[in-house]
DNA sequence: TGTACATCAGTGAACGCGCGTTCACTGATGTAC
DNA sequence: TGTACATCAGTGAACGCGCGTTCACTGATGTAC
């Protein structure tokens, strides 16, 4: 017993503080200048350590990206589980949720949704992830009120009990959610609306009542 | 008289020869490892030229971008009106003009709509060619019929009579057109739809066919 | 409590590489008389 | 047609920079008796 606290020895978690703070500054650089601006001897000169130091915490950049990459699905998948679980879990939350986080840091965004990162593969690891985002959208898809009278008994609505058609008809509009909203959004953060009398908020709230509505 | 024919002399032929050979050689990079591959070094490499001999036609690496920034944006723009000098000006045709030269090659499609280049500041150049491209848009917009009985006289549909709420709201829809499918492209291209039961040319033609009908 | 050892954080030198860019230069091609 | 000059393509050496990564090493922190 206590085993899980007693792993936590005082190096190891010096040793998880300078992990995290790597993966910061890690952050910091591919917000400032994209994914490929990410540089270990960069981040090494940013902590005030020699380049060689970092090795001690990951193995190579590749490493250090594919960390990055997974803790941002992490995060995104954590703010929509957020939002469902403060009872805005339907599309509209889901929706404004998703926004928001797109806009708190736009690199990480695109390192989601956006083109794939040259010369890198990414772990079958993240896939999972990305299917229990869909997971989360799907479920919500399936409260809108397609043909509101089709279940006799509505009490039982998210119980497994769903026909074939109707979860079809969810997934349809879960990635219609997905692809119309990344629209908007992936063309809001490129700057694509500068200059254009049209305001981006006011667009991706009408595609998401548009969404939300059927 | 002949001007014109006499300014395109042997060696200026030449030049503009061996400009275009750099250029496709930096559309063979780029399309291989993204924009940020690009690299003066390496196209001479390929060439078989030294390094500094690129100086002679491009004064530095930005230049070349720009420049292919600025074909991309033209071609594009080529593209549109070629489908709507064929007959192909409404949406549908337009929507499956874009599709193709999206295709043609993703890396150039982002080059366009994509996430900005880091460090890169595109000249006030394009913003006209952008502009125009949602021109081109929005006349395929105003065609849509959305209150068909509105005007009288159908004959002069395409003159500048139009009221000001048809302008605008051709201009709300050439908007969606251009979000929407960007939405289904850009995920297309980056591969997001791998391992999902999702055809992302039905997609594209689904959302395609609504907004054509409004 | 003190000693002997193992573990681990961090350093510094070094390797090989590629980049953008400059500069002074050679040779070939064109032009003017 | 031939000669004198200007133009321009292309070279090669060099500069300074940053990158990822390896290796042998020092010193501090922890552990076992």
């Amino acid at each position: 017993m206590g085993e899980a606290a007693s792993t936590t020895t005082p190096r190891e978690r010096y040793r998880q503080q300078v992990r995290s703070e790597i993966k910061e500054r890690a952050w910091e650089q591919i917000t400032a200048a994209g994914t490929s601006a990410l540089s270990l001897n960069g981040i090494a000169r940013l902590m005030g350590l020699s380049g060689t130091g970092l090795y001690r915490y990951f193995t190579s950049r590749d490493e250090l990206l594919t960390e990055l990459v997974h803790d941002a699905y992490q995060s995104l998948v954590g703010t929509l589980r957020n939002a469902a679980a403060q009872g805005k879990g339907d599309l509209a939350g889901l929706g404004q949720a998703l926004r928001i986080w797109a806009l708190d840091d736009p690199q990480r965004y695109f390192l989601v949704y956006g083109p794939p990162v040259p010369g890198y593969r990414a772990p079958a690891d993240v896939a999972a992830l990305a299917a229990e985002i869909m997971d989360i959208l799907t479920d919500a898809c399936a409260d809108v009120p397609d043909a509101p009278a089709s279940t006799t008994d509505t009490s039982l609505e998210n119980g497994p009990v769903q026909s074939v058609a109707e979860t079809a008809s969810a997934q349809r509009l879960a990635i219609s959610f997905r692809t119309r909203l990344h629209g908007v959004l992936s063309l809001e953060l490129s700057g694509h609306f500068a200059g254009m009398d049209c305001d981006p908020a006011l667009l991706y709230q009408a595609e998401l009542d548009l969404l939300a509505s059927h």
